[in-house]
DNA sequence: AAATAGCTCAACCGCTCCACC
DNA sequence: TGGTGGAGCGGTTGAGCTATT
């Protein structure tokens, strides 16, 4: 069994951590402050090494700490965020204020197996049927689907799902298409999904939630698309507000050349010359992100 | 009631990065 | 410039709890 270098010492406890240890650190650490961690066991009295201290203030101890399930607003900020910046868990966690990374790691974990499970379990004879779409207009050159009505004509209001909102969730995903780019759209707790295979000639514009994090508060008329800019400046992540623009389908393209978005929108809105064809797959195992 | 399968989550491990010398 | 040590990160483990058989 290899130790770490920093917990070779003789007569250093490992584990759960005791309220008596639990104590002993919230005592040193909010009397001194924490600068070096390697100091603090034997400042405080403890038989640990400094890492599994600095472990147990970060994901524990620390006053700013937030406990309990998460809501469904962070449920749906982090499987957005993952969609962007995959496993990075301390990444996600600065979007959520006294989360920590271990926290919402170890809930993408017990998720992504959920998800896992249930895409292996045959298909559900209560998805809603793959060709209905009687809120989805096809125009002559415009295709236009609002989510919120999907969901509540689509889904019974009475139906175990993920979140306690409906998920007006679309993927952008190129991984299955050479110059085109599916957009898919999930429902019945993400059992079953609808994919819209568009190509170079299709525009897509995406209307942020109101409530969501991405918009800082902007007009939820806004229309945003993903794009990402700054993710190696001081780790902070912005996404661009391009007034209300349509985006050419080649910039959704461009923007999803390494990662598949895997963003909540309320409306999305397609506009072509061809029609995007629809169809539909009850298989999970092809719409997670490419990080899975 | 007992066994066991499944799940959660705190904690550990190994690694990288970076500052300092 | 290479070595060293600390901080931080993501992957993984396993104890303990819960649900199911």
């Amino acid at each position: 069994m290899g130790h770490h270098s920093c917990c070779n010492q003789q007569k250093v406890k490992r584990g759960l951590w005791s309220p008596e240890e639990d104590e002993k650190l919230i005592r040193y650490i909010t009397t001194h402050g924490y600068g070096c961690w390697s100091e603090v066991p034997e400042k405080a009295g403890l038989q640990r090494c400094g890492k599994s201290c600095r472990l147990r203030w970060i994901n524990y101890l620390r006053p700013d700490i937030r406990r309990g399930r998460f809501t469904p607003e962070e449920e749906k900020l982090i499987i957005s965020l993952h969609g962007v910046v995959g496993n990075r868990w301390a990444h996600i966690a600065s979007h959520l204020p006294g989360r920590t990374d271990n926290e919402i790691k170890n809930y993408w974990n017990s998720w992504i197996k959920k998800k896992i499970r249930k895409s292996s379990a045959p298909p559900k004879t209560t998805a809603y049927p793959p060709t209905h779409h009687p809120q989805i207009n096809f125009p002559s050159n415009q295709l236009e689907f609002v989510n919120q009505n999907l969901m509540s004509t689509a889904i019974p209001s009475h139906r175990e799902t993920l979140f306690s909102s409906p998920p007006p969730l679309f993927i952008f995903d190129r991984r299955n298409t050479l110059d085109g780019i599916q957009v898919r759209q999930h429902g019945d707790n993400l059992n079953t999904e609808s994919i819209w295979n568009l190509n170079q000639h299709h525009q897509v514009q995406a209307l942020a939630p109101s409530t969501s994090s991405f918009t800082g508060g902007m007009d939820s008329n806004t229309y945003l698309p993903p794009l990402i800019e700054n993710m190696e400046d001081e780790g902070e992540m912005t996404l661009e507000c391009l007034q209300r623009q349509p985006l050419e389908l080649n910039e959704w393209v461009e923007y999803s050349q390494q990662i598949s978005s895997f963003l909540f929108w309320d409306n999305i809105n397609i506009q072509g010359e061809e029609e995007a064809l629809p169809s539909t797959s009850s298989n999970m195992a092809t719409s997670f992100p490419t990080s899975l």
